[in-house]
DNA sequence: CGACACCTTGAAGAGGTTCAAGAAATGTGG
DNA sequence: CCACATTTCTTGAACCTCTTCAAGGTGTCG
């Protein structure tokens, strides 16, 4: 009965505390001690849940705060004047989101969710504030930025010197290396978007994308169901991007 | 008499400082208080000299500073593992480099000179005590890697989705843009980059550089005399970019 | 002045796009 | 829970842009 009345209150604690996320590993805390988690919650101030097809940010909004993705995976797309867009990049749990809006106090690209999500929220004034007592976490929001450009530095290599082949296993690659890092399957993934996400992210068309598939299925590399990806041959996939001449 | 042994001090001083610095309002000053800046001035250590075709730091390199140029132009780039790379930059006076080698300490990049340059060595370590006592500093350093994430998605939109009118188009504006904001003309630009080098940056290959070249001379839209080009209408290149469809 | 790096241009070819049609999955409302 | 509408995915064929290969021209630097 007592339990009845603590546990929902612990569970709540539990709920909005990075001390006790079990992505403290991937996330804002790491490299801190306990003590400085602690008070990286005070940061935390609240949670926002974002539908699928909603948008947690979007160009021209004004930016407040950084956002650590808890749950579910994101997109975020630039969109030129004349209304064509391009995928930077998809985010999941873990990562930090919204980067973009520090430089001019707005964003300028759109957060989208692929699937219903949860983030925490963490307004980059208090983030700031943390980060001139902790040193920890000053060298660590510097290392998340430094991360995200050294991140477009292998899309742009991957956008201007690679063919469509290279592009998906160096794609594929990378998504389930990042779920490995969350517990997920080596070699099994289900892919949050479509065709066209990928295809903009990869700057090729949705067509394209699903030949190049269908290619590396006829070819026993992998197995695909619709958005269901079974990776059937690592090393084959990994030597089309590394060594792409000896695998014509 | 007496000028003659003052002034070598006086330029001495002027020489170090960011304070007397004719880049200020572009560098890393850029917002900070006569006395934040002269704070500044114990952070940049020492300046360096990179010949033209040297690097100031290479892929694998101990990070330990990140670097503001004085004068002169560089060229980042990343290297596969198959050899194959691509220029991921070009930097000129008054931008910062290095900001790849935080995530790691170590650069993921070679920034090469391409003309002889010179550049104020600022130990991170030092600029991140200096953050933390000067929130205008903390702000800005925070800026300068926030606007590095921004430019880069626009590469990103440009080798993702343009084509290579398009994109020839995109980087002559916004390198005139930036050399016009460091006090050069408008119009007419000196590129310190080879065709190839180019063509990296913008994901295509040195002839189709130079024949898009040919094809904007033929369109009257530039002047160009090996590395000297002319923006003869300003406006058709910018149509270009923004409204592929309308020139056809 | 000669060697070398860089640039231009042509012609043929490859890779990716476009357009089109149909199949499979997903979501919606009765 | 099923039928229908919608979205998403696959595949084919023609086309187009950019690349590749090749040769010659131009500029630069020791």
């Amino acid at each position: 009965m007592t339990d009845m009345k603590i546990q929902p209150i612990n569970a709540q604690v539990m709920k909005v505390a990075c001390s006790n996320c079990n992505l403290r590993e991937l996330c804002m805390p790491l490299g801190l001690s306990v003590q400085e988690i602690e008070r990286l919650d005070e940061v935390v101030t609240n949670r926002r849940k974002v539908k699928r097809g909603a948008a947690l940010f979007r160009n021209g909004d004004r930016f407040n705060a950084l956002y650590a993705i808890r749950t579910g995976f994101f997109k975020t797309c630039v969109a030129a004047e004349d209304g064509r867009d391009q995928v930077t990049g998809f985010q999941m749990a873990g990562e930090i989101i919204g980067l973009d809006g520090i430089v001019n106090d707005q964003h300028t690209c759109d957060a989208i969710a692929l699937e219903d999500t949860e983030v925490c929220v963490m307004p980059f004034d208090r983030v700031e504030e943390l980060s001139r007592e902790i040193n920890g976490l000053q060298r660590h929001v510097h290392k998340i930025m430094s991360r995200e450009i050294v991140r477009e530095h292998g899309v742009m290599l991957l956008l201007g010197s690679m063919r469509a082949e290279e592009r998906l296993a160096a794609f594929l690659l990378n998504l389930v290396q990042r779920l490995h890092a969350r517990g997920f399957s080596q070699s099994e993934l289900i892919l949050r978007m479509t065709r066209e996400e990928i295809g903009s992210y990869l700057g090729l068309k949705l067509e394209t994308v699903s030949r190049t598939f269908s290619k590396f299925v006829d070819d026993g590399m992998v197995e695909v169901k619709q958005r269901h990806v079974r990776i059937v041959n690592t090393e084959a996939l990994a030597a089309l991007v590394n060594h792409p001449s000896e695998c014509q």
